[in-house]
DNA sequence: CCATAATGTAAGTAAGCACTTGCATGCATG
DNA sequence: CATGCATGCAAGTGCTTACTTACATTATGG
């Protein structure tokens, strides 16, 4: 039963993971290595062989964490017409890439008070995504199909305010808790009333 | 130079905020009561004798601030016509009286994977700004002013989504990063947006 | 099949932390 | 001025935690 050998590889990877998932519940104060050990099905002595410190750990997961850094949304998208359609899209496509790395966004917000470098971080994942929709928006005004009198970086960033709430709903209460008790699909009227206004027409 | 009686009160006054300020930075678990008992210029002793450990001056601290408990949210606000006008100034409004709650708000979420009890407290802000809202809307929309087509709740809940991501980003980051370098009055831009929408009006 | 690398086990160390105790000091009020 | 109350100070206790050391066990690859 002793020293089974995983490969090496398999050990650290686990050790992250638990690393993420441990320190973003509790933060890393927290979050002792003990724990973080028991829960990658560690010896804690192993953890310290890998990563020299509880703080190079936690670096160590950041750096992984970073570097699936979220070329998901690095592309861009053609409008094709259909508005609210396709900003229904783009949500949707953009909230779940975001969600899925809500336990790391929820542990750079915790933590980087004590450690500043994350700073430059986090602002990495919404100014790709608001720049993505600036760019969206620009493409709109040239057919014709938005308004342009209204900055395309407004709109982007008031759309992604919303996108955002999610993000952080979800990484924090583990649930979108104000959207979760509504019936119907929340992003598509969302992206109507950004795109048609809450005024009535009744010219 | 010993034995200051500053009256008893003001001491447990200093403790609470201290401890608020402190918590809300680096987390409960991070903070030492050696380290509020000096914010609080306070001997840690004293610290002690006013609340019994760290963990009930913590319960303290949040019954403290769930007192105020943001009555100043809960005025109903009748609609005059000029709906950007008055959104405006209600998420001005709400938004100031948010993000002055923003330390607390902070302590909250991130205490609450440890203090479940905690989450009964978050969503009373937010509910009630939303609540507020969505009466809001419902006499816009008997007024004629807004359209009926779409659910109140709904409208509410996306005009707070902005309300919601400057409230985060100021507790957790001290200052709106998507906003802070944009010229001119955001909530006015997003007021607009929010009621005339961005879909061109070229018929 | 042996050398090496990876892991486990046991035990311990030093530091920090929440919290306590005992005593001295000043302030306020009757 | 005398009593009580709030606070300060010094020292200490017991626990937890990050991290270490020494040695045993297993898997792998040449």
């Amino acid at each position: 039963m002793h020293g089974e050998n995983m490969g090496g590889k398999n050990t650290k990877i686990r050790i992250l993971d638990a690393a993420l998932e441990l320190i973003s519940k509790d933060g890393l104060k927290a979050t002792t290595t003990k724990a973080i050990a028991e829960k990658a099905s560690v010896n804690e002595v192993t953890l310290f062989r890998h990563f020299e410190s509880k703080e190079k750990l936690f670096l160590a997961v950041i750096d992984r964490e970073a570097m699936v850094r979220f070329e998901i949304i690095q592309h861009d998208i053609e409008p094709s017409g259909d508005l609210v359609e396709e900003l229904t899209m783009i949500g949707n496509f953009m909230s779940k890439a975001m969600v899925g790395k809500a336990n790391f966004f929820k542990l750079m917000v915790m933590e980087v008070n004590r450690y500043p470098e994350i700073f430059d971080h986090i602002g990495t994942v919404p100014m790709a995504a608001i720049d993505m929709l600036k760019k969206y928006f620009d493409k709109a005004k040239e057919m014709g199909i938005v308004r342009k009198d209204v900055h395309s970086e407004i709109m982007a960033i008031t759309y992604f305010s919303y996108l955002f709430r999610i993000l952080v709903t979800t990484a924090f209460l583990g649930d979108d808790i104000f959207m979760k008790n509504r019936t119907g699909d929340g992003m598509r009227q969302f992206a109507e009333i950004f795109v048609n206004g809450v005024a009535s027409r009744g010219d």
